[in-house]
DNA sequence: AAGGTTTTCAACCGCAAACGG
DNA sequence: ACCGTTTGCGGTTGAAAACCT
């Protein structure tokens, strides 16, 4: 016995929304609200979508303030640094992105930011044009853009359901360590896709004891994130991200008392980045004395330094 | 210019969690 | 507590655009 379809999958249009389609979808729940109920509401307003498809339309394209386009040096570190603590909880990560979707972040982490933490995308490393003009051409999405603020050009903020950092991530300045492990960078690399042979290793691109100067390194003191569908609660203690084209590092100056804790709580997934972090437990002693650890011995595995906080439920 | 390849990203799929009776 | 339904999420796919030869 299978599961119920979420709808008659004879009956429902698949692929590209229409402007039609759009603008019906758009009008309705501006009008109307979703009503709290997406499997109705297709057959409400007479679309033959599924009500998941109407959802995934609205959430991603038709949504007030919306942003589209390139993603900052900024946003960047941002999504480099959560994916480093959290792994693949695209919708935690967009919830510190304001405008930004799940599906946008895992669409530019999937196809460019994961290359350019390789060091190996294009050479350009740019858009072949500008991606939101581009797709905006191509799907006719500009005509549902957000409304744009006349004197910044930019988007008005509308994320009043989206948890917050409690703590912002803020510039800092680095001495701190780097990935300098060669197998540690290695099983990075390779996980995010690179291919390595035993005599390549000097040809790798990443920073080892060495940060250039235009890099921009970003601590996070102690953030909480809070997942509103979920009521997660996850905290990063004293992590430091460098992330630059060519690579990046991390830091962490967590407390020894949590690891008891992530073991017994975590729920996230890692996605295969544990190995990533379990020398920053091993090597505490180091990271809270605020020296520079070693990526030396892989014995201990353990977790990131965040913290899930189910008790307070 | 044409054809092939690569890249991008919107949309779909299926699973698990949340919700409500 | 149980069970059916709905929602939310992350992985994957495939069409189209961009790029390469």
């Amino acid at each position: 016995m299978g599961r119920a379809p979420c709808c008659d999958k004879a009956n429902v249009k698949k692929g590209p929304w229409s402007p039609e389609e759009d603008s019906k979808l758009k009008s309705y729940i501006e009008q109307n609200g979703t009503g709290g109920n997406w499997i109705a509401l297709p057959q409400k307003i007479g679309l033959r979508r599924c009500g998941k498809s109407c959802r995934l339309r609205w959430l991603n394209y038709l949504r007030p303030n919306i942003k589209h386009g390139e993603f900052s040096e900024e946003e960047d570190n941002i999504i480099c640094g959560l994916y480093i603590s959290i792994g693949s909880r695209w919708s935690i990560i967009a919830a510190q992105l304001p405008g930004r979707t799940d599906n946008d972040i895992k669409n530019y982490w999937n196809t460019r930011l994961k290359k350019k933490l390789l060091g190996k995308q294009r050479k350009a490393h740019q858009p072949r044009k500008a991606i939101g003009l581009k797709q905006g051409m191509r799907k006719g999405i500009d005509h549902h853009s957000p409304p744009v603020d006349s004197n910044t050009n930019n988007q008005l903020p509308y994320w009043p359901e989206i948890p917050v950092l409690a703590t912002p991530i803020v510039p800092c300045s680095n001495q701190e360590l780097q990935f300098n492990d060669h197998t540690c960078i290695r099983k990075l690399l390779t996980k995010l896709g690179g291919e390595f042979s035993d005599d390549d290793t000097p040809n790798l691109q990443y920073p080892v004891n060495d940060i250039s100067s235009t890099q921009q390194s970003y601590v996070v003191p102690s953030i909480e994130i809070v997942s509103s569908a979920s009521n997660d609660a996850y905290q990063l203690e004293n992590t430091t991200y460098n992330i630059d084209g060519e690579g990046m590092a991390v830091s962490s100056g967590y407390k020894p008392d949590y690891e008891e804790m992530v073991y017994e709580n975590l729920p996230q997934r890692l996605d295969g980045l544990e190995f990533l972090f379990g020398n920053m437990v091993s090597h505490e002693a180091e990271t809270n004395s605020g020296k520079s650890f070693e990526w030396g011995e892989m014995s201990t595995m353990s977790y990131p330094p965040i913290i899930s906080n189910y008790e307070g439920l």
